[in-house]
DNA sequence: TTTAATTTTTTTGTATACAAATTTAATTAA
DNA sequence: TTAATTAAATTTGTATACAAAAAAATTAAA
């Protein structure tokens, strides 16, 4: 019966804009401009346009245009996102608490049988646990700031059945499990990388 | 004839309020609201109000206050930054140019015989040549939007001179100088850690 | 035809108004 | 006194209006 309202008109011009990116609906590359928007939602242009710079921080739109990235973009944001997982892997070999590790456990389990939707969860779930453990607010916010674009690489990898991609996970799993930062850094990079590789083979629609 | 509106009201109110932090007339904490800075600057509410936004996406300002930093967040932020200048001196080793390289070599000259002022600029400089050889417009887009926080340590370390900040400065030139690129990193990251136990040390105000 | 200049339309940036929410101050009850 | 309530004030979120800037369409000149 509760339906989740956003309160404020800026926090649903937000996700609705976000949501239309993310899901195709805005392709790349479409400009934007804060009337139309604003009419479709029936709110005013503040709100929305408020909603737009923080897309724009996030870099989801660019001057006004849905994000069009090239390879050479997804290089760049990957490489980021290698340094930042891959520290956040090896620490949690040495912190990662029990209830954590079960969480990661259940969640190769689930990408193991589950539905596509539920493979998509499960895949964020297990890199979200993984980073949260590196108990760093800051990283946790830089990494959640390219959250919207690295959905939109998620959705290739599980969509196009990337191989050995829930393997992987396991491996890193049990890396983790064993207390083991070496290898638990060295399988999450090695694993970014693979679906990098593999989101460039594809993104050339 | 030209107004006397050279920039936008917005960018003029980021910049106004964004300098009184950095340059201590804001002291950490306090609040702000939008109304009395829209006086200050004779304009509206609207700019103002962006303006808050961006700096609050940058980390300068927290739910309407001035940040006021605690030692986990000062931690936290130089992990970060540990990582990806770290990264960034690593690839300097092998794809800094010859211009560069001689850029970085003033950056030491003028940091050993200029004024305080100099230094603080041949400092950030320094740093800013290595991170921008990086060549990822997304990693020094990051660091950038540290730059504000990351300043007010810079003022911390050369203002209270920090010993053999130059010293360690000259050492990561002779190894990205010399291509060695596990040796860059090495350095880098130590040279920061200090600066960060530097920081930690005169930040109880 | 293309190119340049012009007008028209759209879109943005800013100011302003006002209600809702929040904070602060004042008042009352314990 | 302190705690709880209420009233006043400040501050925020949103809608709206309008001028400046940018983009698109039109016309004139090559």
């Amino acid at each position: 019966m509760t339906k989740k309202t956003p309160k404020h008109a800026y926090i649903k011009s937000y996700e609705y804009i976000r949501d239309k990116i993310l899901n195709g609906e805005l392709p790349r590359g479409t400009k934007l401009t804060e009337e139309r928007i604003a009419e479709e939602l029936g709110v005013s242009r503040t709100p929305v346009r408020e909603a737009i710079r923080k897309l724009e921080q996030e870099g989801l739109i660019l001057q006004k245009k849905v994000v069009n990235p090239t390879d050479s973009d997804l290089r760049n944001i990957f490489q980021v996102r290698i340094l930042l997982e891959g520290y956040a892997a090896r620490y949690s070999a040495t912190y990662m608490s029990e209830e954590s590790l079960e969480e990661l456990w259940k969640c190769i389990v689930t990408a193991r049988t589950g539905t596509t939707e539920e493979i998509m969860e499960a895949n964020e779930k297990f890199h979200n646990i993984i980073v949260q453990t590196s108990n760093n607010p800051f990283m946790i916010d830089i990494i959640d700031r390219m959250q919207s674009i690295i959905y939109l690489f998620r959705k290739t990898v599980v969509y196009y059945k990337r191989p050995f991609l829930i393997d992987e996970h396991e491996q890193i799993y049990k890396a983790i499990y064993h207390h083991d930062g070496d290898e638990a850094e060295r399988l999450m990079k090695e694993h970014l990388q693979k679906d990098l590789d593999f989101c460039l083979h594809y993104f050339q629609q």
